[in-house]
RNA sequence: GGAGGGGUGGCAGAGCGGACGAAUGCGACGGUCUUGAAAACCGUUGAGGGGCAACUCUCCGGGGGUUCGAAUCCCCCCCCCUCCGCCA
């Protein structure tokens, strides 16, 4: 949520950088009109109770003094100002309900370091490690998509787990389901240096969701379980950000580090029929993600460490990749800021997005309310939030599959994964 | 799921229709005293909104209601505790 604030007092700096993101301003124009309305009337009420809270005084003490007649004509008073108190009281309500509503759908802020652009061809290639989709780089045993190895190697069977489940549902066998265990253990582990690890909640209420920005814009995106009124989470960004809803934390605290293992559901309502086949886009996966609460002064070089921490991962793992910066077009809805990390998968010849870096502002954080007090100061301030995924499974699953295959068809195991193999470097069919 | 008890400031805890944004204690902060510290004593100490300001409004788990006036009375919901039931 942006601050209504700015709207107010600088709402040509917020509507121009609201249009780079491409797409219309016109909340921001009722949000603008409504606000001005609001204050008016709150001044008026306010004005008003102030009036019954003395009225009202005044009729305790002449009650005391047994003034009773002269209590009862204040109270009179008091009752026709209180008809109208009540009238303005919903109308601010009102005006206050839909001024927050229509706040909630507008998106954040692009950063001004942010690159301009429309679409995801206009995101900047800031780095490229490896060969990339340079052909002359992959031998032709590298080519062979990682559904087909899966099943040639028995660690993939996605046939029942459609069976069970349904389309775009996966399941994991043998040294298969051992390699998706380890990515995440691996990622764990790598970051187990400054991050507090938690294992949150992977069923959440409707306020969580509001919090990441996942509600009340994207709700086609996420399951629903309708008879308790709850969402089966997209990230661990979702309860992980809650954990500091409504409250105050310490600056001295400051930055606060989380990391998550969780499943993640998601409907992929809108990409029917797209990358249907094998790990690309799955209804649930695995993911380590990190995340952190900051002050806005160290948010900058938190975002580095995030995304160094997630590409030194891909890279642990031997995957040729590049990092995006995303243009203001392609950025998500609650973002300032974000960095793709994209991986080259050699069998399904794609580019294939495995981490998204994003700082948030203090977009999430207003939505949550997760304030913080520096040290020997008075008031508060709202924090900052940054995440990204670590590690998502099923994509770097594929990638490593893929990247790592061998001219006899088995996979050789990156060494970082060795210490989660019992021993085996090497993924081969059983026969 | 059933029965009972409870949710008040950073914490503990009083208040149960009017002088209550809330006693008291602890904690924290500032001061006096001290070479320094402790103790003692004095003072300060919740959050948010509107207003240039004076000032003013809101918040006692959440939402409705009664009343001139609600932390206090009524209704609904949520959460916590104890017991019973069920259960990995």
């Amino acid at each position: 949520m942006i601050d209504v604030r700015r709207i107010r007092t600088d709402y040509d700096a917020v509507a121009a950088a609201l249009a780079r993101r491409g797409g219309s301003l016109e909340e921001l124009e009722q949000v603008r009109a409504l606000d001005v309305s609001l204050r008016e009337i709150t001044g008026e009420r306010d004005q008003i109770r102030s009036e019954v809270n003395a009225i009202s005084k005044e009729v305790g003490s002449l009650r005391r003094d047994g003034r009773t007649d002269e209590a009862e004509a204040k109270q009179a008073q008091s009752r026709a100002l209180g008809d109208r108190e009540k009238e303005l009281a919903d109308l601010t309500d009102d005006i206050g309900a839909r001024t927050r509503d229509l706040l909630l759908h507008i998106p954040n802020l692009p950063s001004d370091d942010a690159p301009d652009g429309a679409h995801a061809e206009d995101n900047v290639e800031i780095r490229r490690v490896g060969p990339g989709d340079d052909a002359s780089a992959w031998a032709d045993h590298q080519r062979v998509p990682h559904w087909d190895i899966g099943t040639e190697l028995g660690i993939l069977d996605l046939e029942r787990a459609v069976k069970m489940s349904g389309a775009m549902f996966t399941m994991f066998r043998g040294a298969g389901a051992t390699l998706s265990r380890a990515l995440c253990q691996l990622a764990l582990d790598h970051n187990s240096d400054a991050f507090e690890e938690v294992r949150p909640p992977t069923v959440v209420l409707t306020d969580t969701m509001i919090s990441t920005g996942h509600l009340p814009k994207f709700a086609d995106d996420a399951y629903h379980l309708e008879r308790d009124d709850l969402w089966a989470i997209p990230t661990a960004e979702v309860p992980l950000t809650s954990l500091a809803r409504d409250e105050i934390l310490e600056g001295a605290e400051l930055p606060m580090r989380l990391m998550a293992q969780t499943a993640c559901f998601r409907r992929e309502a809108g990409s029917a029929g797209r990358d249907t086949r094998g790990l690309l886009r799955v209804h649930e996966f695995d993911k380590v993600e990190i995340l952190a609460y900051a002050a806005p002064e160290q948010a900058a070089e938190l975002h580095a460490e995030l995304l160094a921490r997630a590409e030194s991962l891909i890279t642990a793992l031997g995957l040729t990749h590049r990092v995006l910066d995303l243009c203001t077009g392609d950025l998500g809805n609650s973002s300032a800021r974000t960095f793709d990390i994209e991986v080259y998968a050699p069998g399904v010849d794609q580019w294939l997005e495995v981490s998204s870096v994003s700082w948030f502002s203090d977009y999430q954080a207003r939505r949550a309310n997760i304030r913080f007090r520096r040290a020997g100061e008075k008031g508060t301030e709202i924090a900052h939030t940054l995440n990204g995924s670590a590690l998502a499974v099923p994509r770097v699953w594929a990638a490593v599959v893929e990247t790592h295959r061998q001219a006899d068809g088995s996979v050789k195991l990156p060494e970082v994964l060795h210490p989660y193999f019992r021993g085996n470097t090497e993924i081969r069919a059983k026969n």
